[in-house]
DNA sequence: TATCTATATCTCACTACTTAGATATCTACC
DNA sequence: GGTAGATATCTAAGTAGTGAGATATAGATA
């Protein structure tokens, strides 16, 4: 919940009126080099990206935190819910955390009781992380608020522009994914 | 980076194959209510997004770290450069931190020699931040590249489609943020 | 003026992770 | 069977922040 690029170009001019004199310096700053229209969209869809994952993901994080969790926490709740007994690594990838994190991840939420890990028989290096019957109980009784309050953060959109807004960004996710790191 | 919400409904029937008897369960397993469509969707769409902004995240964290920084303080960086001076509040507003968290950056960005801090004359509590000149040259050095590395990573839709996406998204988040928490 | 409340920044203890590397095990190939 | 390299998880140390509260100042009101 942070992490934000600024508001794209266009110096705004009223900025500094009051710092004291010594700097308006009028000599020629040299621009940058005019950006593209491709680089306009980018960046400024960048930026309105962060802004919506922020504000969303404040909902998300306040509904979790009710109930003493965080995101992640809740993200592993309810893939293993939906899901079933999940292997960590598999967890790992789909909840987008390190190796060291998942393990400390599904540590706490064994210290709660709500998780447990179980030996895989055909990998004896692997484990599996499975809800206890007190966290299926816990999901069930908490995912459907947890649900509303998100439905409820997403109501500048309509259903169906939800919808066609998932497409689109599903493309850009699964293409940056693939694009390699520089 | 990180904080991602599970893949939606829909238990997969193929999960624990091999977890070695026991646990097929064959009691009925009180199914949650079933959700609305605006439910499904909404659910969908934060999924989707908090992968993108991953994704996306990813190589605006690699381009940073390039050059030593993390993305809040490349952003304070472009904030400055691009607006001027700018109270520590209107910053800490902008790029989403919290208000101890941008004391910290700016900290760090002046101790790197990029920025200094400069009291306001019309409010003593106040105070700006501005790029020093070597800041200035930094960014200048390094923008174009990292607005390219971004955009190389959004290659999954065309500008158009960017400025589309970017449209809704940006309702998206103006509504979310003035939803209030629960 | 005196006081009350609202801001703007800073301090500091704390948290939720990440990163790098260790360990155990698996798979494939000699 | 033995060995090389790839995985799956865990460990330990480190980091970028957060959050609550402290301090100083501003602005409004009596």
């Amino acid at each position: 919940m942070t992490l934000q690029i600024s508001a794209a170009p266009g110096r705004s001019q009223d900025a500094p009126q009051h710092t004291g004199g010594a700097e308006e310096c009028p000599e020629t700053k040299s621009p940058l080099p005019a950006q593209s229209e491709a680089e306009e969209h980018a960046l400024r869809l960048w930026v309105i990206l962060s802004r919506a994952h922020a504000a969303i993901g404040a909902h998300a994080q306040a509904d979790a935190a009710r109930h003493g969790l965080t995101i992640a926490e809740f993200a592993i709740l309810e893939v293993l819910f939906h899901r079933g007994p999940m292997l960590l690594g598999e967890v790992q990838k789909r909840i987008l955390v390190s190796s060291g994190g998942i393990t400390f991840l599904v540590d706490r939420l064994a210290a709660k009781g709500l998780v447990e890990r179980r030996n895989c028989e055909r990998d004896r290096r692997a484990r599996y992380a499975q809800l206890t019957s007190t966290g299926e109980s816990f999901v069930r009784e908490v995912f459907p608020s947890h649900a509303a309050a998100l439905t409820r953060a997403m109501t500048g959109l309509s259903s169906d522009d939800q919808r066609d807004a998932g497409d689109a960004l599903r493309l850009l996710g699964l293409q940056a994914a693939a694009t390699p790191l520089p």
